[in-house]
RNA sequence: GCCCCGAUGGCGGAAUUGGCAGACGCGCAGCGUUCAGGUCGCUGUUUAGGUAACUAAGUGAAAGUUCGAAUCUUUUUCGGGGCACCA
């Protein structure tokens, strides 16, 4: 009977003892990269949500390396972050402990699975050696201007002591955790991708990913076409500017907001509204982000006592600060233009502003009017509807020195400290004088320093200011020195491991050129979706940037990438608090690694979120059960192949054998594991009714099912007498004319309804065809009393006769 | 509020181009094996009527296009995901 305890055990070790799926090299073969997204290594372990996408991978994997290719396969981890930190702080630990306790635990879960891994090539994002060229990219970012440091009003989190990037932050609150977040200025490392905006979107059309993951980016890049205005303030010097994609509404423009945060502000107050402006300020910075959207379900501003005047008509209009133009988007002022904005609507309603149509339709004593029309009360834009007004106001403008033609985007730069100590520190000095000098690139890594007090100082500074022997630092010259304390956020290593697994063990070059343009794009990355839009723009810019270094040769790192679902357990998510995890440890004792594997792929397509069912691992390994006892007969002292397989071929199975190893081929391409297996099982009942089952399909067969189920196919590789690894046998191929019969089976139809069917030649002919379904009783009897007005046939499938 | 995706038996899900709806599996029922249970093998399983052949209905709902619709079009309901004052 056949053990898994035994049998996954045995082939675990032999296939690291052999270094099975070291990466080949070999130059006559073609390259293939498939890659997982590496994990976070918690404390918690593995769920049974991880060997999902990594059993996916891992099918891909050894199908190509069966067919042929040099495959890189590798795994890492993901392994700086808060997470551990906090663990560590909570139970008086050192977090590069925790880490490295977390990591074995993972890679034991991870072999026990017999994923096919390329364990030479292992990186960790926390190793000094790997991250040596995080900080030497994100020199070579400061030294073309991509790094810069500013004070900017950053998401302030005071529960987690350090701030949170835009992309982090969730419903207003922070991703992880779920704590509040406050705004408030702070003097930050920031990363330029906002100069990559349009490279970053345009990239994406000739990308195989998911449309919605392509679309998630878009919305997040966010770019908009308008024209941006200034206007001049009334009795002063000062002008401001703002940002329209309306410019064409310019002359129904009835008053100006201004953000509360903008610098003006305080500048064009009047002395009798002072005191209103400084008020309403107050209130908005005392609330937390998530406050201030509640609080703006109904619109809130005051009037600053000033005016502006419309660059178009020279009008006064007035000019209030409201917390529904944001400080961060466009120029942190907005023209309002009510009659044609609804929010601009709701707010001139509430306080009672003029509102005036310049485009006709709609009913602005109603509501505003958005769609496109003529315009009215324009003056030289009379008549003319949207698309054209809004060029012929950009010429005027831009003729008239008020303004020009304007893209924007809601993406804003990366923010890239965190207050925090288990990151990479930042590779930088600020001297006394006030310079600002990188870490020579020859003294890197700038080695994490070992501490004993992590705790968050809940300043801008992060724990490392307490280090002095660390922090402080004098140069050649005795001028004095302090390093950045600040660390990068655990997303700077996860933007590039994919190209250290090309060379992991380069101490000169983050990764060798020519080694890169062998394997790089990433043919395959399979991971969750809640990295659609961080991650992977992360690593997209990043990317970027290294190719514009002339360190990488693709300008875009993933090819094809596919997001596999949750699994879910009585239709929730998975959660400790729920107490509904299922642990894969569990399930492999019980039913052995193959089970969890191929009823993981077995569930429904791979990206649906689907339900776990807990006879799932069970009645696959029934049917890998019946696969070892067809194949197997076990005696006493050795197990081998049963009898009935045989070297002749009578030709039974010659159908079946050879549409699977078609649909098996190409549902393993396209990622549908789901119907591949149900094929595969239609096989082994087909095979199973059979006298005979002739060795080459049996062989084929196991190939074709050793990527979801390596372990037992080892197995019986080696009772058929291989002494080799069934992991390069060569990938079944199949015989189309053993796909098609020589007759078909025609069904009639009499009106759309089927009424009967009869065999017929392939390819028979029309007439003869229409002639045999006239004859069918069965159809003769609904067609009693009827004329028949016209029969349609299509060829080998079905005649159609329609009578009245 | 806006954008995207989905809805098929008791359950998970199959169904190239519009052409036999329900593959494959779970569950359930019956029979055999067994002292018994489990395993294993066989049979049945969309609903209604009928011993059966067969008939009628049937892919969230309503309408439409077509000889023919799970598949295409329109409207609508529900569920999931994303964005959310982005000017």
């Amino acid at each position: 009977m056949y053990n898994h305890k035994v049998v996954e055990k045995k082939w675990q070790e032999y296939w690291a003892k052999n270094h099975t799926f070291k990466t080949g090299n070999d130059p006559k073969k073609k390259n293939y990269y498939v890659l997982d997204m590496f994990p976070f290594p918690s404390g918690k372990g593995l769920h049974v949500g991880h060997p999902e996408g990594y059993t996916a991978t891992d099918i891909v994997a050894r199908m190509k390396r069966s067919e042929g290719y040099n495959v890189l396969h590798p795994m890492g981890w993901d392994a700086f972050g808060l997470p551990t930190e906090q663990y560590a702080l909570q139970t008086g630990q050192d977090p590069a402990v925790v880490t490295k306790e977390n990591i074995a635990n993972f890679k034991r879960q991870l072999n026990t699975l017999g994923f096919s891994y390329d364990w030479d090539r292992e990186v960790s994002t926390s190793d000094p050696k790997y991250y040596k060229w995080t900080q030497w990219t994100f020199e070579q970012m400061y030294k073309n201007g991509l790094a810069y440091e500013a004070e900017v009003p950053v998401n302030w989190s005071p529960d987690l002591g350090t701030v949170v990037a835009n992309e982090d932050i969730v419903d207003g609150k922070t991703e992880r955790g779920g704590y509040p977040i406050y705004r408030r200025n702070m003097k930050q490392w920031m990363l330029r991708i906002t100069k990559y905006a349009d490279r970053l979107l345009a990239g994406l059309d000739n990308l195989d990913w998911p449309e919605n993951v392509k679309e998630m980016q878009r919305n997040w890049i966010g770019r908009s076409v308008g024209a941006q205005i200034t206007f001049k303030i009334k009795d002063s010097d000062e002008t401001f500017d703002v940002f329209s994609t309306r410019p064409d509404t310019l002359f129904g423009a009835t008053y100006a907001v201004l953000a509360p945060e903008n610098k003006l502000v305080q500048k064009i107050t009047t002395d009798g509204h002072k005191e209103e402006v400084d008020a309403y300020i107050k209130q908005i910075e005392s609330k937390s982000d998530l406050e201030r959207t509640d609080l703006n379900k109904t619109k809130s501003g005051v009037f600053t006592g000033a005016y502006a005047i419309n660059p178009v008509n020279n009008q006064k209009i007035p000019i209030w600060i409201a917390d529904y133009v944001l400080g961060s988007y466009g120029t942190g002022a907005v023209m309002a233009v009510p009659a044609h904005d609804t929010r601009d609507y709701e707010f001139a309603q509430k306080f009672d502003l003029p509102i005036k149509a310049v485009i006709k339709g709609g009913d602005i004593s109603k509501e505003a009017f958005t769609e496109d029309g003529p315009h009215i009360d324009s003056d030289f834009l009379n008549g003319l509807n949207v698309e054209e007004a809004k060029k012929k106001i950009v010429d005027w403008l831009e003729e008239h020195n008020a303004g020009k033609k304007k893209v924007n985007y809601k993406l804003r730069d990366w923010e890239f400290s965190r207050q925090r100590y288990w990151g990479e520190p930042i590779p930088v000095i600020h001297w006394e004088d006030g310079e600002t000098t990188l870490v020579p690139e020859d003294e890197l890594p700038l080695v994490l320093p070992h501490a004993t007090d992590i705790k968050p100082s809940g300043t801008p500074e992060s724990p490392l200011v307490n280090l002095k022997d660390w922090v402080n630092v004098v140069d050649k010259n005795g001028r004095k020195g302090k390093r950045e304390t600040n660390t990068m956020p655990n997303w700077a290593g996860s933007s590039w491991y994919f190209l250290r697994y090309i060379d992991p063990h380069n101490d000169n070059k983050l990764a060798d050129y020519e080694l890169l343009k062998q394997w790089m794009p990433v043919d395959l990355y399979i991971g969750g979706a809640e990295h659609a839009v961080r991650h992977l723009l992360y690593a997209r810019f990043w990317n970027m940037v290294l190719y514009d270094l002339g360190v990488v040769p693709n300008e875009e790192p993933f090819q094809r990438l596919y997001n596999q679902g949750l699994i879910l357990k009585d239709h929730d998510k998975m959660s400790k608090s729920k107490g509904n995890v299922v642990n894969p440890d569990d399930v492999i004792e019980e039913y052995g690694a193959d089970s969890l594997r191929m009823y993981e792929m077995f569930m429904g397509p791979l990206d649906a979120s689907i339900d776990w069912d807990d006879n799932g691992p069970a009645s696959t390994k029934k049917f890998l059960d019946r696969i070892w006892r067809l194949f197997v007969n076990d005696l006493d002292l050795k197990a081998i192949p049963q009898e009935n397989v045989v070297e002749e071929n009578d030709g039974t199975l010659d159908k079946v054998y050879n549409e699977t190893v078609k649909k098996v081929t190409e549902d393993f391409d396209a990622l549908h594991f789901n119907t591949a297996i149900s094929q595969l099982m239609v096989f082994i009942n087909a095979a199973q009714k059979a006298k005979t089952i002739p060795r080459e399909y049996a062989e084929g067969f196991m190939t074709l099912i050793a990527p979801i189920a390596p372990h037992m196919m080892e197995e019986i590789w080696q009772i058929y007498g291989h002494d080799e690894s069934i992991t390069f046998a060569k990938w079944p191929t199949y015989d189309p004319s053993k796909l098609v019969e020589s007759t078909v089976e025609i069904m009639v139809q009499v009106n759309g309804k089927l009424r009967g069917n009869f065999d017929a030649p392939k390819d028979a002919d029309k007439d003869d065809l229409e002639k045999q379904a006239l004859a069918l009783p069965h159809v003769q009897k609904f067609l009693d009393g009827k004329e028949v007005k016209k029969v349609i046939i299509v060829p080998n499938k079905i005649v159609n006769i329609v009578a009245k």
